[in-house]
RNA sequence: GCUCCCAUCGUCUAGAGGCCUAGGACACAGCCCUCUCAAGGCUGGUACGAGGGUUCGAAUCCCUCUGGGAGCGCCA
């Protein structure tokens, strides 16, 4: 019975969510999804001295914003879990039993002091770090020894003979290794704990997973998860290695150099579509150019269309996609983004109809902040272009504008027609002098719309204010 | 150090020997529209890292170099 495709995100939570793991998730999620397949969440927290519990929370929260759901996982466990590492103790223990008793490992009593000085003379002497095999040819004696002596060992798996290692990567296509460049590596630690190589390959393969995506730092490693599979008896899934994500000054993405985390963008306003819209096409070409809705993403995403090339992290791009996701915000949706910066006091409906205006002008909630001086607050000093523009009407403008809106009141049109009889202008000349004495800038919303949601009071005001700064 | 991966406009990318005087999107500039900004429409500039081959013909294949990245951990 084939069980379809089955993929996974496995996160170690060791901290926050960057652009990068979130964009390895969605495309893990996608191509799940686009297959019928099922998605699941696995938690790899086998390092106890730098995994958070938060990070787990954290992490989990990051990926249900951006639309990415799992289908079995810590929270939801379908008889193939438990979905986290650390509760997974009693599975690894047979496998470690298997793997000794077969004599596809051996314990190793080295001590980290040792493997380090071994690692600096193989450096010093041009060759590559590997394990030196110490330890694998120690007879019963010789192992009693150094027990005896109070050293708790590791299991290391023993690499086979020569041989060529092949697989066929789902993005880099036919790959061969020569297993005699690979080191014995480590599988239990001498604490007990399980090591990434082992747990994370044993795991896909119990749990069913067909297609790993995965970063392209894995994909020298991938020959030794094969040969540990294989010893095993295990099914490989198909692996396929992205290309690292890149900081916009092409650096790799780090916590030291301040990457920004999903988090970060979402605290930021930035919204979930815009920032999965962006993530889809970052070394994908399966997207059309122009927006998709989330639900929609399945359908636009194509294995056979992963980049090889590292792709950078570029917030002018994400924010064309957050313009296309702002537009696309309804009265209700703009109102809740924007309901952080809204004073507290205002009602349902101003909010509602404060976010409608503001939408076209607006990419960040933050941006927002600044219209709401506008719209029911002090103006501040004025800029140079709405003084020289004020000043250039004239007082006199402005006193049959005064007018002119006691007549007409927040009806732009009527109050419009009023003021152009009064003072011969139009267009340009009546309108620009009139937004900078209403607003104090020169961009914004429809001057109509922005008449109608300033307090009339205000209005009054800021005209009357107008003619007095003409008048100087 | 050794091994491996990658290399087209500023960015994301199309391109699997002739369809490429290299296409699209974003960004940028100009024009149109318009009370402004944005949106929309039109126009424009900008790229095959370098050098050798192979071929009638190379962005596409091969080699070298350069640049970037990764792996070689009792980190994941």
């Amino acid at each position: 019975m084939e069980p379809g495709i089955v993929t996974r995100f496995a996160p170690s939570p060791t901290g926050a969510l960057h652009p990068g793991n979130a964009r390895t998730a969605l495309f893990s999620f996608l191509l799940a999804r686009s297959a019928g397949g099922r998605f699941i969440l696995r938690v790899e927290d086998t390092d106890r001295a730098r995994g958070r519990d938060d990070f787990i929370a954290a992490q989990q929260a990051d990926l249900a914003w951006l639309g990415i759901a799992w289908d079995a996982g810590p929270d939801r466990n379908d008889g193939r879990g438990p979905y986290r590492q650390s509760e997974r103790g009693a599975v690894y223990e047979g496998l470690y039993e298997r793997l000794e008793r077969e004599g596809h490992a051996y314990p190793c009593y080295c001590t980290p002091a040792e493997l380090d000085m071994a690692r600096r003379s193989q450096l010093a002497a041009g060759e590559p770090p590997r394990y030196p095999g110490t330890c694998r040819k120690l007879d019963a004696a010789a192992r009693a020894e150094r027990v005896a002596a109070g050293r708790r060992p590791g299991l290391r798996f023993a690499i086979p003979g020569p041989e060529i290692v092949r697989f066929d990567d789902l993005v880099r296509g036919p790959q061969a290794v020569d297993a005699s460049t690979l080191g014995d590596f480590l599988v239990r630690r001498a604490d007990g704990g399980a090591v990434f190589f082992f747990c994370n390959a044993v795991d896909d393969a119990l749990m069913g997973v067909s297609q790993v995506l995965r970063g392209d730092d894995h994909l020298s490693n991938t020959p030794r998860q094969l040969l540990l599979l294989r010893a095993l008896g295990l099914r490989a899934p198909r692996y396929g290695h992205l290309p690292l994500l890149l900081d916009a000054s092409g650096a790799p993405q780090s916590k030291r150099r301040g990457s920004v985390t999903i988090a970060e963008l979402r605290e930021q306003g930035y919204l979930a579509s815009a920032v999965s819209n962006y993530l889809l096409r970052l070394g994908h070409h399966g997207a059309p150019d122009e927006w998709v809705e989330p639900a929609e993403f399945a359908k636009h995403f194509h294995a056979d269309k992963l980049g090889r090339a590292p792709a950078h992290f570029d917030p002018v791009q994400l924010a064309h996609w957050q313009r296309e996701a702002v537009r696309r915000l309804d009265g209700d949706a703009a109102a809740a983004w924007l309901a952080p910066v809204f004073p507290g006091n205002w009602p349902a409906n101003r909010r509602a109809d404060a976010a409608r205006l503001l939408l076209g002008n607006v990419l960040l909630p933050r941006d927002a902040r600044e219209w709401l001086a506008v719209l029911d607050g002090e103006l501040g000093p004025l800029a140079a272009d709405a003084r020289s523009a004020i000043v250039e009407a004239g007082p006199e403008f402005f006193s049959a504008a005064l007018v002119s809106f006691a007549e007409a009141g927040a009806d732009l049109k009527a109050l419009a027609a009023g003021l152009g009889k009064r003072t011969g202008r139009k267009g340009a000349a009546l309108y620009r002098p009139l937004r900078f004495a209403l607003t104090g800038r020169h961009d914004g919303p429809e001057l109509a719309a922005l008449l109608a949601a300033i307090p009339q009071p205000l209005v009054r005001e800021r005209l009357a204010g107008a003619a007095r700064l003409g008048g100087n």
